[in-house]
DNA sequence: CACACTACCAAGCAAGCGCTTGGTTTACAA
DNA sequence: TTGTAAACCAAGCGCTTGCTTGGTAGTGTG
């Protein structure tokens, strides 16, 4: 199972989690998460997989280039993700669903911290690293826009294509702070929700 | 005009923004906004308004302060203005509309910067404050919910209460990373799309 | 065995951080 | 004119930060 994972892994564009410097990458995702990039030490990111600090450094050559793989790698699975689950949808209603459900997945499955690292501490990066993340984030958004569109034409939605998308860009990351996948609520029940605001 | 902000500074609840301490914490709202707050240093701020970095610990005893400050009398400004709002709507679907222009308008206007930080840095504060300012917020949310729960009543909104009220917070707080107020779209037309995710 | 390579440690450097200190200027009231 | 308090400066302290350095085990290869 997983054989996006698995394939991107086989084909190199994907660290091994398995390997050390995957391990490190998880818990570098987890602490910038949960305390923030600025606020997370190079010693404390050793201490979490069991090296001393300067270690760090022969994985990484600092600790920006610790950040920008993990949002980087991010994008990339979640591109692929998202692609294989719109094979599987008909309508543009049900592609939207599948889309919306993709996204809520990236941020409460195996990939939630390092997503929730990638929207909120992009600013941490340089200007021309934060330009290369943002020209991945474009691929990734225009598969939302162009099923947008289509839903539109297919007259099962009444707003503007790129309001609709950011609304909902907003909408589905801002369940990080307060959806827990192990609650009463379903991931299906909240995107079909979520759903229920974009189409009429 | 603006009697709601005058009244709470005439009483003493919100520091006068022509003060000396207003204008340092205007430009601690920018720079934290713009920077992050882990990413200011006291020499910026102090440079910001032009004093020397230790100048300001005659005016707030730490810079963790300054950032509780920021916050606080945001959430105050805008409960009140919120109630200001409410008052002068009358059905559920124009009390709903009037709480998404409130809340968009305090992210697109005077306090746009302000209410950035408060979404955005609260992390940087220690527990007791975070729990503190988590308590106003909560006086807050409870407009929304009761406004959204007389929509249902009224046969307007179809959503769970909670779930469409964290949806709406998602998709109105994000617009600060992509609405800009002096562009072809108007607040007003904003609050109308973002409305029209809410009812059926 | 010799060699090379990877993964790591122990120690610490230079820079930058929040904040403190002691003293000076300014404003205003008695 | 003197006294007092607020507002500020210049200097720097103590600490933490990201990162560097020189060296050492362990592993695989010819």
């Amino acid at each position: 199972m997983d054989s996006v994972l698995n394939e991107l892994v086989a084909s190199g564009k994907i660290t091994d989690p398995q390997s050390a410097k995957g391990r490190l990458m998880r818990a570098a995702a987890h602490l910038f998460k949960t305390k923030g990039y600025e606020r997370t030490t190079v010693r404390e990111l050793g201490a979490a997989v069991g090296i001393q600090s300067g270690s760090l450094f022969h994985h990484f050559k600092s600790k920006e280039a610790i950040l920008l793989c993990v949002m980087e790698e991010t994008i990339i699975i979640n591109i692929a993700r998202m692609h294989e689950a719109l094979k599987h949808a008909d309508s543009a209603t049900d592609q939207l669903l599948a889309l919306i459900t993709c996204e809520l997945a990236s941020i409460h499955t195996d990939t939630g911290e390092a997503m929730g690292v990638l929207v909120y501490e992009w600013r941490s990066l340089g200007q021309d690293k934060q330009k290369y993340i943002l020209q991945l984030r474009d691929e990734y958004e225009n598969l939302w826009l162009s099923t947008i569109e289509q839903g539109k034409a297919e007259g099962h939605i009444e707003h503007d294509g790129f309001i609709l998308r950011r609304l909902l860009t907003g909408a589905i990351g801002w369940t990080t702070t307060w959806y827990r996948p192990d609650g009463d609520l379903s991931l299906e029940e909240l995107a079909k929700q979520t759903l229920l605001m974009a189409i009429k």
